[in-house]
DNA sequence: CATTATTTTCAGTATATTCTGATAATAGTG
DNA sequence: CACTATTATCAGAATATACTGAAAATAATG
């Protein structure tokens, strides 16, 4: 993105395209997607309200109650420039680890799923017990090796400084 | 659950409806939860449409889809009996990783966006295509230890029969 | 303090999705 | 082949969600 972002060519119009469409699978808004994409490849990094309308096509509204959602993800923050009222917006560092990190927030709740049907479905025969601690098992395993992962890859991201 | 199925007590319709819930937060039809949830803690393991009609309190035409839906990811399989024309259903084995796996599709989309960015959307100041390339970083990192522990899982999974 | 650029709230519309009930199709059995 | 138990399809109702436009609130400046 060379000079002012007033208008997407093609190809960044449906690189934004995408990631919306990306992120209404994971059960997001698609404008939400759509900020986030645009907010990746924009120049500068830092955008305003009115360059994200502009170049989006979206609603005033639509951008505050967007951009509200992400900043309380802490997929993006928020920028005072001095000298104007403007509150820029763009992408935090490593928001896409975190993006990532919050969808693999279920398997969480699978190992507590299980838990609770083994602890409070009493009576349960022998094969539904069966069942659940496998559910069990599988959701720890998993947990584990992305806990794991995560771990090691803020510990890298932390001596790369 | 000890002999006939045809209602729930207190602890279990709650188990049902938290697995429900759950579905649903991740962009599954909620009955399409309900369905899995009873299937774990069911006795028997398998099930007819009927039961779960009357366990659950849903229509035919809600389970058929329900069922055809999860039989083709491969959640659910179904069992024909001799002597009769029902086709029972049951979970299948590690269905539930199955249900991580493909909740996890989306981080090889990341990594597909990213590279999308980085081809197609010449040009692109030095700044968006650092932040593309973190993209693609991380999205690399999650991908390539998210396979490993599912290689790791099935193969402990193939030994331990 | 008044002004106005900017953001937020809110009510309403449009759209998509889920689920049901009724009907049609399918497949096992006599 | 006829019968019927079972499953699938389809149209429509109910619900939820995303998005917009207008009005209200906020906050920086002179």
């Amino acid at each position: 993105m060379s000079e002012s972002d007033t208008v997407l060519d093609d190809s960044k119009s449906r690189f934004v395209e995408r990631v919306g469409q990306m992120f209404s699978n994971v059960g997001m808004p698609h404008l939400a997607g759509r900020i986030m994409g645009f907010l990746l490849i924009c120049d500068p990094q830092e955008q305003s309200s009115e360059d994200l309308q502009s170049a989006l096509g979206i609603a005033a509204s639509s951008f505050s109650a967007m951009t509200r959602l992400l900043e309380s993800m802490y997929y993006v923050e928020r920028v005072s420039v001095p000298g104007s009222r403007r509150r820029l917006v763009r992408v935090r560092r490593g928001s896409w680890m975190a993006v990532m990190k919050d969808r693999l927030r279920f398997v969480e709740e699978f190992r507590e799923i299980a838990e609770m049907g083994l602890h409070q479905c009493e009576p349960l025969s022998a094969g539904a017990r069966a069942r659940l601690e496998d559910v069990k098992a599988s959701s720890i395993f998993v947990e584990e090796r992305f806990s794991a992962a995560f771990a090691e890859w803020e510990k890298r991201a932390r001596n790369a400084e």
